[in-house]
RNA sequence: GCCGGUGUGGCGGAAUUGGCAGACGCGCGCGACUCAAAAUCGUGAGGGAAACCGUGGGGGUUCGAGUCCCUUCACCGGCACCA
């Protein structure tokens, strides 16, 4: 009676068996080279989700691949786990948000190891924890000694609903990323990380990353927005020749300027009006300007509005007095908060001089010399190439080079120069949140701000807060909040808030290496032998947040010397999603499978193999339960294969010598899988293909007749074990036992292929006339082309098809095809 | 508007270096087994009666193009009154 396969059982045997054995554990072995595989770690939400059975299927076959293959791999699992929902459970349930978040990450543990993750649970980090954010603090004082975290008053984009502010980063399109509130600003000293001091390397090191997405590096790129220009400084009479800077990309068009303008926020603006007959207008107009939202304000189609200030400006070159006004265009964030109005040569410009009857000045004519000055900047402004007119000393130049020039010239006179603008601000880390890693900073009345000294980390969230979703929880804990100052003994305050949840994301990765250090946040050593990341598997929402803040975080730590990398991930693959039915899976569409359903009814090696198997990683993947079922049937097929032919195995089974032509035939299919199936996991991450090959050897196997040599049928059937154990590791290693072997599959060398067993006697050529198949042709393999060549044009089949024709010319490419090209 | 990506059968997808387009799977058809069904095994198919036509469209390079070049369209994503 043939054994059935029953996945639940031979999961949760080899399940238990790989705890017991600590079969996982990173196994450090300097003689063989490493390998840092990191899947990104999960939020403890409650359960796992199909992108994440998906990421974690990805991650661990290249883990056992690699393991078997010779390499120390570190793979290890944590969970990121400070953040709101935590506590909005405990405004609704009455939760605490640490027994909430520990049960949730008990429970996913418990799916993650249903999965049949080789993950070396020894290493695992979890961000609330003392131990991990007593860390987090400490880089935060680290990169506080550095100036690098510092504290402004500005404004800042705060989420109504979520109570807390956020960085530019969780700003989406003007909604919170988390909730979709509408996102308003507010007038707040908070704290910062200077990313901007590292915007320069962020972007040019991108290039330092070829193993990344394009996607993900021009993502990045944008993000950052570099724009090259000039700075020009305006004097400003009436400010008792106090100056006004603005940013331009087009110096070229400097004596084109009629006008300047100022963000409605502008620092400026209330000495420029004080006193002026506008005074009230333009305050009126600034007081609507705040109340507006960053969406309407900043919305492309917006109408321009302005109000002239009613002072003038001196032009640095011409020395002419241009009019200032204040409208809604101009953003207060970005280059100087003020730009240089050139009606005649910007769209913006040009609808903004057109409606307030603002002069419009032309200073590039078109290189076609049939247009006249005068037609320019008629109806649209002139914003392509050509050559500098009413222009002074610079007329006639070509704009391209009085880009450089003029700019050059302003250095010069002591009037600006050439200047670089980045759309990327500063990172707000402060948040009015409790489940976080509190800031470690003390306020004290005689000392000003002080630093919680290293020795006195972490500093603990205290438990007797009030959660209510309406005020910062810190607030609320007397405990927490007095304190004595570490410089003079006196009293003092803590700061109540805590630190960005991206912050704890930004440095797990190092953790990891070391994650039961008590004295460091890792140990260099440690993390010098597995940095970088060799692997580093996710999802594509994280492009610029996480990823852009981890490599900011790097470069600092490699800056003060703590890791020998400037770059983390050396290579990134970033998983499509997981959709069903044309749609993302969610609860609101009805359409969700759930991972534990399907082990359940399938098996984790089903579900392993069917994501792996229906698209290539970094593909969005189609759900389908017709596919589930295939892969489900196909590994069936493996087992009744295996398992029929278990009796094979009572001898050791060596590499044979093909006895018969079935046998050659198969052997050969064996060590093209093996070739196939390590270069598609190995190298090009094509789960797809190589499973794709594993199947084919199966139907080959299949078609083996019964009376062909049994000898390299049972190595055939032992290789494709071997091959499938990264895939479907339970199912491999059953089989694995049951064809006699007492250690793991999983500890096996992985099996090489010998190319010679690769070579065919006999090739299949294409025939082709002009291009075109006519006929095809069996030759004997390792023909030289002009073998080839005179073999086929010789042989019969060629001489029928060239009937009558005249050959001009025959080109041969061995063991492909013969093209006779006739006239 | 700027930048990036993707377009291949009924569907998911192969084709790695310019060399026989459609591997593998799903679904479908036919057959075997069965009283019957399921399961399983085997087998067939890009379209077209054929000549031929076929990788979003048009053009080009080449003996030969899904692959290279030019151009164009569609969809997806990022940035965007960014000066």
């Amino acid at each position: 009676m043939a054994r059935q396969y029953v996945p639940a059982e031979i999961e949760a045997k080899w399940q238990k068996r790989w705890q017991e054995t600590a079969a996982h554990r990173t196994v450090e072995d300097d003689a063989k080279p490493k390998f840092y595989c990191l899947e990104q770690f999960p939020y403890p939400s409650g359960r796992l989700h199909m992108g994440h059975m998906r990421v974690y299927s990805i991650g661990d076959i290249i883990a056992r691949f690699k393991r078997m293959n010779g390499y120390q791999v570190l793979h290890p699992m944590g969970w990121d786990a400070f953040g709101l929902p935590a506590e909005n459970a405990a405004v609704k349930f009455g939760a605490q948000p640490s027994k909430w978040t520990y049960e949730n990450i008990a429970y996913m543990k418990e799916q993650q190891n249903r999965l049949g993750v080789s993950v070396d649970w020894s290493r695992e980090v979890t961000t609330c924890s003392p131990d991990y954010y007593k860390w987090t603090q400490w880089l935060f004082l680290k990169f506080y000694e550095q100036g690098l975290a510092y504290r402004k008053r500005a404004f800042v984009n705060w989420c109504p609903e979520c109570s807390t502010v956020l960085a530019n980063e969780q700003v989406i399109n003007g909604l919170c990323w988390r909730c979709d509130s509408e996102v308003t600003k507010k007038d707040l000293e908070q704290w910062f990380l200077r990313i901007t001091d590292y915007a320069e390397r962020l972007l040019n090191d991108l290039d330092k990353l070829p193993h990344w997405p394009e996607k993900v590096r021009t993502m990045q790129r944008n993000w950052i927005g570099k724009s090259e220009g000039a700075n020009v400084t305006f004097t400003v009479p009436e400010l008792g020749n106090d100056t006004i800077t603005v940013f331009t990309t087009r110096p070229d068009t400097l004596f084109g300027v009629t006008y300047m303008v100022l963000a409605p926020e502008h620092p400026l603006v209330e000495r420029l009006i004080a006193g002026k007959e506008q005074e009230a207008t333009v305050r009126a107009f600034i007081e609507q300007m705040k109340k507006e939202s960053e969406i309407t304000r900043t919305a492309a189609d917006a109408e321009k509005i302005g109000y002239f200030t009613g002072a003038h400006a001196v032009h640095p070159l011409t020395g002419e007095q241009v009019p200032i006004w204040v409208a809604n265009y101009v953003l207060l964030d970005y280059g100087t908060g003020a730009v240089m109005g050139v009606p005649a040569h910007d769209e913006r410009d040009f609808a903004f001089a057109k409606k307030y009857n603002l002069p419009i000045k032309v200073v590039i004519n078109p290189p076609d010399p049939d247009i006249l000055a005068e037609e320019v900047a008629v109806d649209a402004p002139f914003t392509e190439e050509g050559t500098l007119i009413n222009s002074g000393s610079f007329d006639g130049m070509p704009n391209r080079e009085a880009i450089k020039a003029i700019s050059a010239h302003l250095q010069q006179q002591g009037k600006g120069g050439p200047a670089v603008s980045y759309r990327l601000r500063d990172w707000l880390i402060s948040r009015q949140r409790y489940w976080g890693a509190p800031i470690p900073m003390i306020y004290c009345d005689t000392c000003g701000v002080v630093p919680v000294p290293y020795d006195q980390l972490p500093v603990m969230l205290p438990e007797d807060v009030v959660i209510d979703g309406k005020r910062n929880p810190l607030t609320t804990s007397e405990s927490f909040v007095h304190t004595t100052c570490p410089s003079c003994g006196g009293h003092a305050r803590r700061e109540t808030d805590t630190m960005d949840t991206f912050i704890d994301s930004s440095w797990y990765y190092l953790r990891y290496t070391d994650a039961h250090n008590d004295s460091l946040p890792f140990s260099k050593e440690k993390v010098d032998k597995w940095l970088q990341v060799d692997e580093y598997i996710g999802g594509i929402e994280h492009a610029i947040l996480h990823l852009l803040y981890s490599r900011f975080f790097t470069k600092i730590l490699y800056d003060i010397g703590m890791v020998s990398y400037d770059e983390p991930f050396r290579s990134l693959l970033t998983q499509g999603m997981v959709l069903k039915d044309g749609a993302k899976m969610s609860k609101s569409k009805g359409n969700v499978v759930s991972p534990d359903e399907i082990i359940e009814k399938y098996g984790a090696d089903t579900g392993r193999l069917f994501i792996l198997f229906a698209a290539p990683p970094d593909r969005d993947l189609d759900w389908t339960d017709t596919g589930v079922e295939g892969s489900y049937r196909f590994l069936h097929r493996v087992w009744r294969l295996v398992e029929g032919h278990a009796d094979l195995f009572a001898g050791a089974v060596s590499q044979p010598a093909p006895a018969d032509e079935a046998a050659k035939d198969l052997y050969r299919m064996v060590h093209y899988a093996i070739k196939k199936v390590s270069e598609d996991i190995g190298e090009r991450y094509m789960f797809n293909t190589a499973i794709s090959t594993i199947m084919e050897l199966v139907n080959k196997l299949y078609a083996y007749p019964e009376t062909a040599d049994r000898g390299t049928l049972a190595f055939a059937l032992k290789t494709l074990v071997i091959l499938l154990a990264p895939i479907t590791p339970h199912i491999a290693e059953e089989l694995w036992e049951m064809i006699g072997h007492t250690e793991s599959v999983h500890k096996q060398p992985w099996p090489t292929y010998d190319p010679q067993a690769l070579v065919l006697d006999e090739v299949e050529i294409a025939i082709q006339i002009n291009g075109k198949v006519r006929d095809k042709l069996v030759v004997p393999n390792g023909l030289s082309r002009e073998e080839l060549e005179a073999h086929v044009v010789n042989h019969e089949k060629a001489k029928a098809l060239l009937e009558g024709k005249a050959v001009k010319k025959v080109i041969a490419v061995p063991g492909k095809l013969v093209n006779i090209v006739v006239g």
